[in-house]
DNA sequence: CCTATTATCTCGTTGAGCGAGATGTTCGAC
DNA sequence: GTCGAACATCTCGCTCAACGAGATAATAGG
């Protein structure tokens, strides 16, 4: 009767986490909506954003291998995505057979706009929260993100 | 010089979100290919459990406004839910017009036994802090949830 | 009963994503 | 140098999820 004690206020914090997740998720999901985007042309563009903040330049085939879609998807994607001049297509001064994505200045503010005020929000909330707190709940998304990562990997 | 101090832990905290956020939601779509099934699909699946925890009964209406589905819609996705045997349609007996939508036995365990396990590490890797920690996660997945909803509540 | 209302389903259309193959580009072999 | 293999991207035709409009079935009120 030890291992199945009061594991309550654990399995409390895993719905609440999958609230946080759904939450997200449909606020995403009203960004795209707004401005007349799919799900899939937002996480692209969050793609797109962070291999910009890594310095990473993001060729066509790596957007598409990012977001699991196959050739003539992802043309048809950044097609989209290009057409509301939300990125560029620039040819590969190295090598031109690739189509380098960028992000254009418009994208970012647009972004920005959007998801700024929610993140101000976060950060405000994790103000109120000691280093011991913070680095709780770093270690804990931390160890949630390593723990999914896993279960994908070892069940390629 | 004081208001814009060092806020790379927290922003570091807000990217790690972000970051689970997205596993999250690859996990849900691998367990959805692998079942040869749709995001739509998963996220009605999640969807019912939760109302059958919650004891109250499903029907297609509520299912599809729950999910952002028209009423077309509604009825293609419990279709293809039924022919691939994880819901069952049930007259509501005391008013017939409504189609209440059972979870199939199967249905529950193929979740479990995607979901159970990364349930269980979460579970454990909770156990590892102590009660003023787990508040202090418990109170920043709450607080983003109300956040994340508010901002969509007062833009709606 | 007969009408208004509500819950669901049917039909025809749009558009994202897929598979297969075409086009243009680089690089090593000779 | 130019021929061919390997590579990155794009084009074409198709499938299927989701939409809008309207049909069908069942309850509630006069």
């Amino acid at each position: 009767m030890n291992g199945m004690a009061p594991r309550g206020s654990e399995m409390e914090i895993v719905h609440l986490l999958r609230a946080v997740t759904v939450e997200l998720g449909l606020h995403s999901a009203r960004f795209a909506q707004r401005h007349a985007m799919h799900p899939t042309d937002v996480r692209a563009l969050i793609a797109l954003m962070d291999a910009a903040r890594a310095r990473e330049e993001m060729t066509a085939g790596r957007l598409g291998a990012a977001l699991g879609l196959n050739s003539a998807g992802t043309t048809a994607l950044v097609d989209r995505l290009e057409r509301a001049g939300h990125v560029r297509r620039v040819r590969g001064e190295r090598d031109r057979r690739k189509v380098v994505i960028e992000v254009s200045e418009g994208a970012v503010e647009l972004g920005w706009a959007f998801f700024g005020p929610l993140i101000d929000r976060t950060v405000v909330l994790l103000e109120t929260y000691d280093e011991r707190e913070r680095a709780a709940i770093r270690g804990f998304l931390t160890g949630v993100r390593d723990a999914v990562a896993e279960e994908d990997g070892g069940e390629a």
